[in-house]
DNA sequence: TAAAAGATCCGCT
DNA sequence: GCGGATCTTTTAA
């Protein structure tokens, strides 16, 4: 069965253009707290706190998709902010970025991990039921297999409602959990060979649903 | 043709 | 719980 919550659903304040169009980092920062929100066809919606980011500097950043010029992966990019950037990558997964900074900076945020608070169970259902709900969104490539992301949701604009993917305010009822929580913290980008020297990696160090906790020393059960 | 912004399974504690 | 091998294919050289 489905969750009650996943419809009727009344979509919070989203996210403006202005938002995305900082630097990287400060987005990245920023975006720890709001809410990613998937919408199914049908007017179902699939939700969940952003815990974890990584910013990517584009043209300069070694680390960077975009380091050494445009392609065709990384087109979008160079694109507007606030546009998505899916990749696929390990012959396996989708990550999800949101295009932050000028056009032409090829700056991104990647979105590494989500607390999932809507639609779980279509959720465990596109992860194949074959993890705990702490693994459901815990990782880039876990994001995109429960809200069901791949390259077809390249471009997509997420600073618009009406698209099939977008950012928003936490609501009123949602904004004390996470304001308890509120103490961001960052670190090394994970997963990558250079560009080592940045801590471009943000996340809520108190939430259980970070990836790799065991490797940070983190608690593992959530403080209160 | 080799490396990649990752996740899982397996064998060990 | 933990580390390492393995899965697989797009991308760019």
């Amino acid at each position: 069965m489905l969750e009650d919550k996943s419809f009727n659903y009344n979509v919070n304040k989203v996210l403006e253009r202005r938002f995305f169009s900082r630097r990287s980092t400060v987005v990245a920062k920023d975006l720890i707290g709001k809410i990613l929100v998937r919408r199914l066809s049908g007017e179902v919606y699939l939700r969940g706190i952003i815990v974890e980011t990584e910013a990517y500097g584009g043209l300069k950043d070694p680390a960077s998709h975009a380091y050494g010029g445009m392609t065709k992966r990384n087109e979008a990019m160079f694109g507007e902010a606030g546009f998505s950037y899916v990749y696929f990558t390990y012959g396996f997964h989708h990550c999800l970025n949101v295009v932050t900074g000028k056009i032409g900076d090829a700056q991104a945020v990647l979105l590494r991990a989500l607390e999932p608070i809507q639609g779980l169970d279509i959720m465990r259902k596109f992860r194949r039921d074959k993890c705990s709900d702490l693994n459901l969104t815990n990782g880039p490539g876990k994001i995109c297999e429960a809200l069901n992301i791949d390259r077809s949701l390249n471009k997509v604009d997420v600073a618009k409602s009406a698209s099939s993917i977008f950012l928003e305010q936490a609501s009123n009822d949602e904004v004390g959990r996470i304001d308890e929580r509120r103490k961001i913290v960052s670190s090394t980008r994970i997963g990558i060979t250079v560009g080592l020297e940045k801590r471009w990696r943000f996340y809520d160090p108190s939430s259980i649903y970070v990836s790799h906790r065991s490797k940070l020393n983190l608690p593992r059960k959530r403080i209160r």
